[in-house]
DNA sequence: CAGACAACTGCAATTTAATTGCATATACTA
DNA sequence: TAGTATATGCAATTAAATTGCAGTTGTCTG
């Protein structure tokens, strides 16, 4: 995963600087992993109000700052975008591998392939999510924290 | 879709025969979509109590009778699987599509492309999710009911 | 550098979704 | 058809998400 820079990221994207939106984003950069809406707010949650997560993460999923793997329990969960992501389109088709044992989400280097749709189908983006064991989880059986 | 028997399918799996059980089947099997939770709330909530619904939603995933798809906002959405899902395996691997116009969402008769894995990580099942436009869309512009 | 405007944040209140416990009702078995 | 195990419905609870608004904080301009 790429050094990212908050602020900058912000200044691109005519945002506001504020030290709720520069936190988020640190958070969410630290790890090479996709975060969750409730371990965000788990780790913010004192210095963040809960509604203002909220709207952060929603600015910048419009933004295209991040992009939004939902889990198999319908939660969101969110990783930096690549430089290629735009307001109006997500590059993020690269497969998700979502660890059914320590439950991290893991943006891969592997691109969706190209799948022919039915006639009358038109498709604009593709998710691919993986589910199985991670690295870590392989080589050593461990427990979510 | 082939044509289900819900008594059967019940019967099948050892499950009690109440007429929620069957009710919950037949609205299912009724379109070649998968249908939402809320849209079988909406449908079935005078005949069945909402926590009944959610009741019978879970066993049945459980016991391999229906596949739970999550749509873009975390959705539950529910489809019956083919008759080759048992209890501990579910072959649902065929694409999805989900409408971004009216919203349902298909089960295609397409199957998963095999997906390399990075070294490390074992992938046990996967699902793909095509967002775009519905033959029906496509062909007649319409709103969501 | 100060003032003004627009935008962001935090709090309170509300809405919506999901879960749990328990009493009653219902299916299956002998 | 009586007995038992299980499913259902209701009430209450817990959790998640949204909305409105007042007060605060950034940014731009003069």
């Amino acid at each position: 995963m790429t050094k990212i820079n908050p602020v900058n990221i912000l200044k691109e994207h005519d945002l506001k600087h504020t030290k709720q939106r520069v936190r988020v984003l640190e958070e969410i950069s630290m790890d090479e992993v996709a975060i969750s809406q409730p371990e965000l707010e788990k780790k913010l949650g004192k210095e963040i109000d809960r509604v203002t997560l909220y709207r952060i993460l929603n600015t910048y999923e419009d933004k295209g700052i991040l992009h939004r793997i939902m889990d198999m329990n319908g939660t969101a969960n969110y990783a930096i975008c690549s430089s290629s992501c735009s307001e109006h389109h997500h590059h993020d088709e690269h497969v998700h591998f979502n660890c059914t044992s320590c439950f991290k989400i893991y943006c891969l280097e592997v691109r969706i392939p190209k799948i022919k749709m039915p006639d009358g189908f038109t498709a604009k983006t593709m998710s691919t999510t993986a589910y199985g064991t991670c690295e870590k989880c392989n080589a050593n059986p461990v427990k979510p924290d």
